[in-house]
DNA sequence: TGTCATCTCCGACTTAAGACTGAGATGGTT
DNA sequence: AACCATCTCAGTCTTAAGTCGGAGATGACA
């Protein structure tokens, strides 16, 4: 008996890449392709599939969202978050959320067949990587100050070469708040500008350059 | 006879989705694969690929570089630059670069295959998206004011994150002119701040991340 | 020779950024 | 109940950033 899984990702050729890479193992059967959580949400019922490998990063409905949804509606089906950049936050909410295994999208593809299987048996499957990141989040005594959720939000419309008072606008909160958010994201960082700020944003992924 | 086609992209999903978009034609084969753009130069002369489908965000060397390269080496082979957004710059540099066509990643399959029929045949092949913003930049009566070399230098230690005075020193200048130049990078670039500035320079790969 | 672009710098000015201190409100934890 | 993190905001202050107008020096170019 083969192990149902769905593909979900807004990229039709991921998709297709991932058909690919599962469809060469016989212990593999992939059910069924969503483009977004929504659609990933209607098909379960119907495709049942025992694992969902999830894109986090999609319009109408983003692969956390969906995640939380599929772990309270179905929750013997396992979810594995696969993403194409490594985000500390990312992995910590897909985790909260409720994903079985954070995976990089240029995992090797035996790597993820073993991942796929290990979610089904509902083991834990971390890429390297994200386990690091989770390491360095447990443990740390010496690591670098966590960003609250609001910073984090600041960060990325920093990092986007907004200026305090649109930053302010498009959360809907006072320009003096922003500057205390920018403080403390310049003390946790380390850094002594926002431009050096907005270019750690960039380094770590938090938004996309290009 | 088939056409030759040599896949560029360092995410191993993508390039299996090709792969299996572009073997449903008989008319088309895979040739050959690299993960950069210094593998592809270095396939080359063995795999003789008539069309060349490129990655431009890629470690190592990245696609525009790689484009320059073999558009100069291997002239008889036509390169598609393919990515997953658009961006004005992009689309110029491929374009400069030599690329014959611009492609989305989510481009149908049937469309694909098409292109690179006819960036076999010499004719160019862009997206829609691609083409209009492109007849946007030619027709522009404000197309890009060019930096010159002293405001370049500029912006490259801008683009580290420095202010001023630090680029002064760097640079064995004043702090004022170092504003003056700063000035025209912002309104040569159309920008309002240097943090933009500063990731623009990042964009069009000035300095790199990392 | 004159013209033009570039690089350099100045002064005066306005605005944005950032540091520092303090503080009220919320919500969860123990 | 007390505690703590977080988010919110205010006021004050200093410094950095950025604009504007002007100007001298150089070298290339026609």
């Amino acid at each position: 008996m083969s192990i149902r899984v769905l593909l979900v990702d807004d990229h039709a050729v991921v998709r297709q890449g991932l058909k690919m890479f599962l469809g060469l193992d016989p212990d593999l059967e992939v059910v069924g392709e969503a483009e977004n959580g929504e659609e990933a949400i209607r098909l379960i019922p119907d495709l049942n599939p025992e694992v969902v490998l999830m894109d986090l990063l999609m319009p109408v409905m983003d692969g956390i969202e969906a995640i939380t949804h599929i772990r309270q509606d179905y929750p013997e089906t396992e979810v594995i978050a696969l993403t194409s950049v490594l985000e500390d936050e990312a992995v910590m909410k897909a985790m909260r959320a409720g994903a079985i295994g954070y995976l990089l999208k240029d995992t090797q593809a035996e790597e993820l067949r073993r991942a796929i299987k290990a979610a089904a048996a509902g083991q834990v499957q971390l890429s390297p990587q994200a386990a690091a990141r989770l390491m360095r989040e447990v443990r740390a005594p010496d690591s670098p100050e966590k960003l609250t959720e609001r910073e984090t939000d600041v960060l990325r419309l920093l990092a986007l070469g907004q200026a305090n008072k649109e930053i302010a606008l498009e959360l809907s909160i006072g320009e003096k708040t922003v500057k205390t958010h920018v403080s403390s994201i310049l003390r946790k960082l380390n850094v002594p500008s926002r431009t050096q700020a907005a270019l750690h944003a960039v380094r770590i992924g938090l938004v996309s350059i290009e």
